[in-house]
DNA sequence: GCCATATGGTTTTATGATGCAACCACACAA
DNA sequence: TTGTGTGGTTGCATCATAAAACCATATGGC
């Protein structure tokens, strides 16, 4: 088989996103979503993407759970594409992505926009991991550990 | 022409992002250069991944600031691929990823690590977006405004 | 009712990307 | 010289994607 490996099975979460919404279409989509996109139209024409790669990505995300579709709204008998909580809890990762293009970029006086919270409108902050504790910590303070062995019996 | 339409001249900033590590493997790879891997072969052997496809890959990032090549390391006239600060700049979409999985997985139990402190050796927290006052930010507090155009010539 | 048009897709077909195996180039060792 | 390991490149089969054509169901004009 050819079969463009899955990573399906895969330990590594990472892996197991990139299963999921690592694709070059998933996270555009949810973009858009995010900013109150539903209809199918709506999507193909802002995102200027081939029709049926549209239908099979939403297809692909509602079976993964974050997109539902939703029967109407506007009575129009057709169907919407709403993000789920899955689906929103996307956020970090686009913001994540998007403030590497802001920082790293070769021609960031090419993007358009910035992201503001919208009650003072002024840019967010970086995103920061920070331990339990509160400490600010960098990719070098972190380490992997594998994952406590799931008790069988005293569940 | 079909072209994989590219995301290049795309004025949004997660698009650019995927532009150059938005498909199946670069983040994979990344991830293992973040936990040291340097070496071709070091890489291959652990993501399992054709060697061709490897080397496109490589020279794409290489490419793109994300990798540079350094000319040795243990003397055996080979080149090794180390992260630039571009490269390192990555690691929030990582944990972004990362946490996406561990919060919204359907089979949580499947993953194998947990990213924690070195210090104290516990997991980390979700990571955190704020405001420039420090208050924490939820998607719905966020929105997305015009960039200023560049001031020509008072710069 | 009848035709035109918009919406929301699916099907068809062509090409680019990926996966695998084979091959090549180089370094080093026996 | 031959052999072996590393670091790739080349061919070919298959998959995914793109573009366009096609289809089904409303909606609107007449």
């Amino acid at each position: 088989m050819v079969k463009r490996t899955s990573f399906e099975g895969d330990s590594c979460p990472i892996a197991r996103s990139l299963e999921a919404i690592g694709d070059w279409w998933s996270l555009l989509i949810i973009r858009e979503a995010m900013l109150g996109l539903r209809r199918f139209g709506e999507f193909q024409s802002k995102l200027g993407m081939a029709k049926n790669i549209l239908s099979a990505r939403l297809r692909s995300m509602v079976d993964h759970g974050i997109l539902t579709t939703a029967p109407a709204s506007d009575g129009s008998a057709y169907q919407e594409y709403v993000l789920t909580p899955k689906g929103r809890g996307t956020f970090p990762i686009l913001v994540a992505l998007r403030q590497w293009s802001e920082e790293f970029d070769d021609h960031p006086e090419e993007i358009a926009t910035i992201l503001v919270d919208s009650d003072k409108g002024r840019p967010v902050r970086k995103l920061e991991l920070r331990a339990q504790d509160g400490r600010l910590l960098s990719p070098a303070d972190t380490m992997l550990k594998p994952r406590p062995a799931p008790r069988r019996r005293s569940a």
